[in-house]
DNA sequence: CCTGGTCTTAAAGTTTACTCTAAGTCAAGA
DNA sequence: TCTTGACTTAGAGTAAACTTTAAGACCAGG
């Protein structure tokens, strides 16, 4: 069991993103110890790790609150699930593509830059003289 | 010599956009005509190129601007810019490094939720005999 | 018992990068 | 000439994902 600060810890989501996330129907309701505070089972982090890993690569938190429903829904969403899954993941794979091109570009120009700067300094050597 | 609506065109930027960065100092000061319309020249394209680049690599526009004022500055510039872009290019391997470990978490999980599919389909078809 | 962490609701504020509107003038091509 | 596109300033609006604030109440460990 973890307080939301262990979990915040854990996650470096802020106490206050947690809590968003749950209202906003991110994380399925975490449970409650007798007095009223989030108990955080390893499930939970679980979770959670999921929901940070589809954040990361993009995907929107409309679309995680989704799939966690459909997940919560039961085994007649697994269909859904999985397409969605497998769409995200061509979405990922294709924006790496892109970012690789666009790195090789980045790449191209850093080495331009950097032969301009060198004749830039042999230059500046020069005149010292 | 092209006009806005043909740099709209060839960069997938709104024109609106196109005076936006221009005003936000991200691009150079595109000449005019006599009566005061922008013509873009393919300097200008190739400039917007590496703009977008670096934007889309996820460079801030602020960033960005502070690029294009170096560039505009001098040769004196050179080490600065080849210093923002090193960096810059550092960024975005180490993006992609994690995007792919996320990435096969997605794909581990794509994987996990299509057996359990198939598990559940021949479930249902054999309870439908 | 005290203190620090946790709870609630509701709403306002922040940031980035646009996106659009208004209102009017001016330019360029058929 | 007519029509379409371009120009200006200034400011409002949008979307996503937080982030913060306020205000008060409750809970748990030392």
């Amino acid at each position: 069991m973890y307080s939301i600060q262990d979990v915040s810890r854990k996650t470096g989501l802020t106490a206050h993103t947690l809590r968003y996330y749950e209202k906003e129907g991110l994380i399925p309701s975490i449970e409650r110890s007798q007095g009223g505070i989030r108990q955080y089972t390893d499930e939970d982090l679980e979770a959670l790790g999921l929901i940070c890993c589809l954040k990361n690569t993009g995907m929107s938190l409309q679309e995680i609150a989704r799939f966690v429903q459909l997940t919560q829904a039961g085994e007649h969403t697994l269909r859904e699930r999985v397409n969605m899954l497998t769409e995200h993941r061509e979405n990922v794979i294709a924006r790496m593509a892109e970012m690789q091109k666009y790195l090789d570009k980045v790449t191209w120009k850093v080495n331009y830059f950097s032969r301009k700067l060198e004749e830039y300094e042999s230059r500046e050597a020069k005149e010292a003289n």
